[in-house]
DNA sequence: CTAAACCTTGTCGTCAGCGTCAAGGCAAGG
DNA sequence: CCTTGCCTTGACGCTGACGACAAGGTTTAG
């Protein structure tokens, strides 16, 4: 499989497959004349990457899960250093969604202070 | 005022009061020998933009807080174009943490079903 | 006289994940 | 032979809010 055609079917650009390769997460054979050519196989490991990059992972956390799959699992979640990874994204998650919480607290007391002014000023206009 | 003050009381660095009076937010008379002079009124401006973007808030977004500032009023939020950013981004945060929500989810359920594999794994292997 | 501590403008670097050329080679069809 | 459509490497662009220089002027204290 060229890298055209493993881009098409993994939904993604020639240029992300050889950044990915750049950065070493996705791998290929080279044929005589310097084409890159993939496994079946690669298409799974890019659907993988592109899925965790999806939730917010970066490049470097994507690591173990590839790691995991080439290491014959059906799953990239499987092994002990994506399930820490994991762990570790979850509790970040939380982090950021506490966080956002707040911030969404805290627009809103802005909000309504803002209106409850507009509101004094209208009355003070109309008298 | 100088920079170096403006900055140290507005608990930031000169660098960045240069980078906000470049994209017109902060304003500042020039003494004879060059210097940037600030009025007592900056201070707020600056704090008002620092509170903003801590939040997620974005130059641009600042831009009418710090003009409803100007315009004599005791809160950057109170004017209608304020307002507006501030309900935009309300609906910008709630979208960012139900996609977070989803995404926990997510991850939670890839976790617990890597969990249960390795019990299967292990369970064989003892076999 | 000089050092220290301010200030000025200007420019490049940072982080991430690519997009977008540029310049060229290879393969196949008309 | 020529065009079309793949492929190759290399290198710059982008977004945002600055940090970190460089190279110089100013003012004050000793």
């Amino acid at each position: 499989m060229l890298i055209g055609e493993l881009a098409e079917r993994a939904g993604t650009s020639p240029r992300t497959l050889r950044y990915y390769e750049e950065h070493g997460l996705v791998r290929a054979q080279r044929s005589a004349n310097g084409y890159r050519e993939y496994e079946e196989s690669e298409l799974r490991v890019v659907r993988e990457i592109r899925a965790l990059l999806d939730v917010g992972f970066g490049l470097d956390d994507v690591r173990p899960f590839v790691a995991c799959l080439r290491a014959g699992n059906t799953s990239g979640d499987v092994c002990p250093d994506s399930v820490l990874v994991l762990r570790r994204k979850i509790v970040e998650v939380d982090a950021v969604i506490d966080r956002l919480g707040a911030v969404r607290q805290q627009l809103h007391s802005q909000l309504t202070q803002a209106i409850a002014h507009r509101e004094k000023t209208c009355l003070r206009k109309r008298k």
